[in-house]
DNA sequence: ACACAGCTTGACGTTAACGTAAGTTCGACG
DNA sequence: CGTCGAACTTACGTTAACGTCAAGCTGTGT
């Protein structure tokens, strides 16, 4: 199914992305691409954190920032020493992303109210043509 | 009330920018403060754009996008002869947030069962020491 | 008159996130 | 064997969004 690992070329046609832009998230350590001699093979967890990484790009996070959530995401078992505190900086993160989206929900809001008023304007431009208050 | 011309200072500090920030937002022209003789004064439209400029950062939004939606809010009366396009305009960002924030809600869902998956971890390691499968 | 605090305008520096170009390497194919 | 295309490395270029520093104006207190 999704078991096979993809060429650096599938990926960029997979999530529109350039082969330049998958090599630069490697460098920064975000994905960790196997290697079959020179080239580079994605596998499931590479294309699941590149998928993490868009989103997150959408969200206006720094690809630090981003690194941080993917570790969030991805512990191995090394670290469950530090699981506790891992699971304090999930929650912070967690709470940081549910006030953005309080805040987009309130500028959603007031740009559907901007739009009502805007409405207004067009029928009142469409049928007389007066300047309102 | 909040009708006071305030300074670049004052602004700064409310607002929690540099004057550099303000004066690059100006040569960018997303506010437009008036002059008293060389000083800036930043009124109410000011920091109405100003605030919304912030949101729009928060939400990962470039500058120049940001001066597309601000456009939206400060119709002046002059542009009601592309008011419909303008409209239209509107309607599509409306759509961008609306999907952009139900993705949100999308990530923070999934965040928040790998929290669940955190939870039972750390139980798991409070008590016994066995890794999961 | 003088100092000085605060604002101004350049102008150059910096960081993030890639783009782009130049040259190398490797497997497949005629 | 030659070469062709695809992926690779190295390295310099680019854009956005400011930071930082220098040098000059301006009002205000002493």
């Amino acid at each position: 199914m999704s078991n096979t690992k993809m060429t650096i070329r599938e990926m960029c046609d997979a999530f529109d992305v350039t082969p330049r832009t998958l090599r630069f998230y490697e460098a920064k350590e975000l994905i960790f691409p196997e290697r079959q001699g020179q080239k580079r093979l994605f596998g499931k967890r590479d294309r699941a954190r590149l998928k993490l990484i868009l989103r997150g790009k959408r969200f206006g996070f720094s690809l630090e920032e981003i690194r941080q959530l993917l570790d969030l995401y991805h512990m191995d078992d090394q670290q469950q020493t530090q699981l506790a505190r891992t699971y304090e900086i999930a929650r912070e993160r967690l709470a940081d992303l549910e006030a953005r989206r309080d805040e987009m929900t309130e500028a959603i809001d007031d740009l559907r109210a901007q739009l009502k008023w805007g409405e207004k304007m067009i029928a009142s431009v469409s049928t007389a043509r007066n300047a309102a208050e």
